[in-house]
DNA sequence: TGAAATAATAAATATTTATGCGTTTTCTAT
DNA sequence: ATAGAAAACGCATAAATATTTATTATTTCA
């Protein structure tokens, strides 16, 4: 059985829209997926992508997708497109300098967020790289603010947006 | 015994500088050190500091430590400045884009490299955000090309800043 | 086609990591 | 100084994860 291609972008998006903190829950969600595989198999699945777990900050820990599987590879690009364009409940700041967006996230979900970024494939951002509650997101050198403000605007709740929005305003703003 | 406090940065320093991938290695190394510890507390020490095990291209496991912890809390700034100023053998390739520097390093070794980065505590780096094998480092907007490369002339090895020296020739050369 | 090589997997097991609980130490406020 | 609370810790064990081994499917290529 080579199920394994299809599977590993599968489990990439699970572990990117879910918290998973087990191998065993990883499985379930599989299986609710169509996959049956046994928790022998995931374990290599996730050497493989180089996933990791993580403490969170209420306590537990969760599987998150290390940056260069994503920034270099990007194997998985169109998965199955699961981007609820709802607002952003992980993003806590946004702050900008220069070319270079940093936004802070809660524990555990910077790495959600900047597969969702990713996601919306906008010209304006070249690239992403998340940390556990950091993401960096390059930002095109023809870009201006206020394209950064329109893109962000649809993508992160409005209280993030208000606190940032004078890094939009300040010079710079082309 | 309250010998939390002095250990942490110890362990920061060790899987900074080591490539540690269990508890039980960590512990000798502790030991060496003077702090004996059974596994169960490191597994709360690694806990505490979000520490992760991520999967090496060398088919092993390595702990590295999770940005925000050095990122924001930066608790363990002056630890025992093992910052050996000998050029760093695990960074691959180095590149700027506007007033980011990204450094590739070999799997792993991006948390430690960015480590010793901070360490430097030079004026012309204002953060580093570390992946699994790429470091981000976001430089001062007054900072010219030329300082950065007088600040890497002594952290990286010859061969990647020859590779590199382009870079710094180029425009926005000041 | 069919033999050999390669890859994917499960089952069982070994290894590693997390945690409940009881004890001791340290801290805090009186 | 001392009671009470909180933190740190070890021990024992539970839980989770990695790996060895054997089996089956898939690919390759003569």
């Amino acid at each position: 059985m080579k199920k394994r291609k299809s599977r590993l972008p599968v489990i990439v998006d699970i572990l990117t829209h879910n918290s998973i903190g087990s191998q065993e829950e990883l499985s379930k969600q599989l299986a609710i997926r169509g996959y049956i595989v046994t928790q022998a198999t995931l374990s290599r699945d996730l050497k493989m992508l180089r996933t990791t777990k993580i403490a969170t900050d209420m306590g537990g820990y969760r599987y998150i997708i290390a940056d260069s599987e994503r920034l270099s590879n990007e194997p998985f690009a169109k998965t199955q497109n699961t981007v609820q364009s709802s607002l952003h409940p992980a993003a806590l700041s946004l702050s900008v300098s220069g070319n270079l967006v940093v936004i802070k996230t809660r524990n555990g979900y910077a790495s959600g967020l900047a597969y969702d970024l990713d996601m919306l494939e906008s010209q304006h951002i070249l690239g992403t790289i998340p940390g556990a509650d950091t993401v960096f997101a390059v930002v095109n050198e023809t870009s201006s603010r206020k394209d950064l403000f329109n893109l962000f605007q649809s993508f992160l709740p409005q209280s993030v947006l208000d606190a940032a929005k004078h890094q939009f305003l300040g010079e710079d703003n082309e």
